[in-house]
DNA sequence: TGCGAATATGTAGTTAACTACGTAGTTTTG
DNA sequence: CAAAACTACGTAGTTAACTACATATTCGCA
């Protein structure tokens, strides 16, 4: 820890998170590749997502993975093209859009699934400190749900002006 | 917690850092502009570290930041069109470019001091729950160093080969 | 001391997310 | 029951990082 950023502690959150995620992203890639698998992280969830939600329309799958809708749709070309997934139009509701697994991607699924265990394992290793790393992220997104941190800060000014 | 992704726990975990990094440089941008001064989030490595190590060259600044060098160069030709920075030959090696902050550059930075104080102000509430997130980016990141995300994952698929 | 290796900077093109906007169905309501 | 509001999906363009490649200067050593 030489560097000035990593040192200026918490105004710096936002890039330690960024940095932290594209690290094990690529490390994730080079998983998937060691086992001669052609499948990249960002495909995950939505694979997974239809894994455990068999049919979904592009906005519910938006929302499952915390996407927005156009980054979805973006996605989902790339995995039809892929033959991972296939759509149909909801009979009831025809703006609706239904995805789901084809064949192949049900079978990749079954594939990556011991891939996944191994990979939660090793997360495990790497984030089980004095101070879990998952835990912390839920922990922190709690309390942003109770009050952001653009409110926090503004509360606090005007308390500062209160007192000033 | 309704949805599959945050559910399935360590294997979105990159997902969900990219998430709560966004969230926070979103936030970060609306406290800057609530005090009228413009600042984007994303010049805060290259300012705070010229603040803090008041003359460096490109690459000293890309490895404080934690940036690629390309990734800042673009960052350093935003901040020296805003007239935030300036930059001189390195006399002693040609080949270096020396950035410093320029007379804007130190005013600006003055009025960000109590903005970047009260920020921290309102991470310290949202980040000290029970596991300390900065804490666990550290303890990660240490890790990481011993061994990456990789490396035990493979070492786990070989330990599973040698006992089945 | 001059030439190959290393270092510093820069450019071009890619990527994976985003916002803004537009269109087509569906639902609500006066 | 038609107009307004809403919802679902899609496209276009932007952004902020990246990798790969290119060029210029300096350093090390035979």
């Amino acid at each position: 820890m030489s560097n000035v950023i990593d040192e200026s502690g918490l105004l710096a959150i936002s890039t330690r998170l960024q940095r932290l995620s594209d690290q094990l992203r690529k490390d994730g890639l080079k998983i998937y590749e060691s086992y001669g698998i052609l499948f990249e992280p960002k495909w995950f969830p939505v694979i997974y997502t239809l894994h455990k939600k068999p049919v979904l329309s592009v906005v519910e799958i938006a929302n499952e993975i915390g996407y927005t809708h156009p980054s979805t749709i973006s996605l989902l070309k790339e995995l039809e093209k892929k033959r991972l997934i296939k759509s149909k139009k909801d009979k009831t509701d025809e703006r609706k859009r239904l995805l789901y697994l084809s064949p192949d991607g049900r079978i990749l699924v079954e594939k990556m699934l011991p891939i996944w265990a191994l990979m939660v394992k090793a997360l495990e290793q790497l984030t089980n400190t004095t101070n879990n790393l998952m835990k912390a992220i839920d922990e922190v997104e709690h309390q942003m749900k109770l009050q952001g941190f653009f409110q926090r800060a503004t509360l606090i000014k005007e308390h500062k002006g209160i007192n000033s």
